[in-house]
DNA sequence: CCACATTTTCAAACGTGTTCGGGAATACGG
DNA sequence: CCGTATTCCCGAACACGTTTGAAAATGTGG
């Protein structure tokens, strides 16, 4: 009896349609169209299906883009975490911040509404090492997640400047005409008014990771001065 | 001849609608229902008008959002700015951190797509007190734009938090069913699983405050290396 | 072979933000 | 007083995500 793993046919009509199909599918109208462009009945039109077809087989649109995005973070290369809590926070925090980087409409999803809620339990890896790293150098619980939020706002908020700022250099439909900054009365904010387009201008990654260790220090400390 | 600002008829249809009453319409319906229940026909239903004709009136509904934010930008009160750069930038951020703490649908709606563009000079100068403070205190202009990145994302992220867990809270329809990390494999995220509905608990504003002050220290000294 | 349960598919419809085209009401120039 | 320009209003329509209800296609038990 070797495996037994017969593929026993379940009743109700054969499906036409599956899920890794349906995410295969999305993958590629993505890649050639961006995210914000895919529809739900685009997508059911490139499998040659009516659109209500798709949700019985995906709870919702963000359900799909979640799946895509779990299916990302099994790919994520993983570096050898640190022993050593406060040095194990920042290489798990910049993994975090090198696959958003790559993938930067993931970090529009997940901000969007359930934050890092409904991962799957590989991305979610790095947020444990986050989590642990702090608790391991002393932090609560509570303050541990408190330490995440905070890299994690940090982070993504780098990788929307990135990603908008990138959009509008191409001329896209999806471009706002107001720009950064358009009207600015110079007498009133002299120094905005000065940045011109400069407003846009991206940091280095090394500049992210200088603030990130500013920031892990300030609340690793802060961390460890409530629990004595 | 005192002001001569008679109120010249121009030609045309008299408007029945003002924009003055859109906002007014607008800011009830929020206050009533909450900004995500806000649509435009039952706006338009409120004040008795078709629901097309608001947009001679308001470009989208995201400037409409964004014309109420002005608003109460305009009403925040504004503390006594230090001289020292760096508490400068602190209290402004701290300041923009309570404004939007009273306001979290402020945060939501800056947060989607535009980020802080298309703001009025009210609400940017506490922007510009952060910019102002980091250039005083030794930063380039771009590392200055930086550190006010760093800070507001840092800080919108709290308010995210916040708002999303107070919606969490009471049964409403926008909850999803998710929650936060429902089916963690305790075995492989143990830190995670732990935490359990602790996730979500909020961070008082003192611990918001250390955070901002390590960021902040971190982020100067780094601007400050730069440029020596 | 025949009901029955089960699963998949899909057309129709709803509410959303937004655009289009035409109509209504006014001021102005003759 | 008449025609034109201008401003405003609104019904109809579009694409979107999603729900509802029914029809189609299978397995299973009698």
């Amino acid at each position: 009896m070797p495996h037994a793993d017969a593929p026993r046919p379940r009743p109700g009509r054969p499906p036409t349609t599956s899920r890794a199909q349906i995410l295969a599918a999305a993958r590629g109208l993505i890649d050639r169209d961006g995210w914000e462009r895919l529809t739900i009945r685009k997508l059911a039109a490139e499998i040659g299906v009516g659109a209500t077809t798709l949700y019985h087989h995906v709870q919702d649109k963000e359900d799909l883009l979640l799946l895509l995005i779990n299916e990302y973070g099994e790919q994520v290369s993983r570096p050898r975490l640190p022993d050593e809590p406060r040095e194990r926070v920042i290489v798990a925090a910049a993994t975090i911040h090198d696959a958003l980087a790559a993938w930067p409409w993931a970090a529009e999803v997940l901000t969007t509404d359930g934050f890092i809620a409904r991962l799957g339990d590989s991305p979610l890896g790095l947020v444990e090492a986050v989590v642990a790293g702090a608790v391991d150098h002393g932090c609560t619980p509570e303050h541990a997640v408190y330490v995440f939020r905070s890299i994690w706002y940090y982070t993504v908020g780098e990788i929307l400047v990135r990603s908008h700022t990138a959009r509008r250099g191409q001329g896209d439909a999806v471009t706002r005409q107001g720009a950064f900054f358009g009207t600015i009365d110079a007498g009133k904010l002299p120094h905005l008014a000065a940045l011109g387009d400069r407003w846009a201008v991206l940091a280095p990654r090394d500049t992210y990771v200088d603030g990130l260790r500013a920031l892990v220090d300030g609340l690793l400390a802060q961390g460890a001065r409530v629990r004595p």
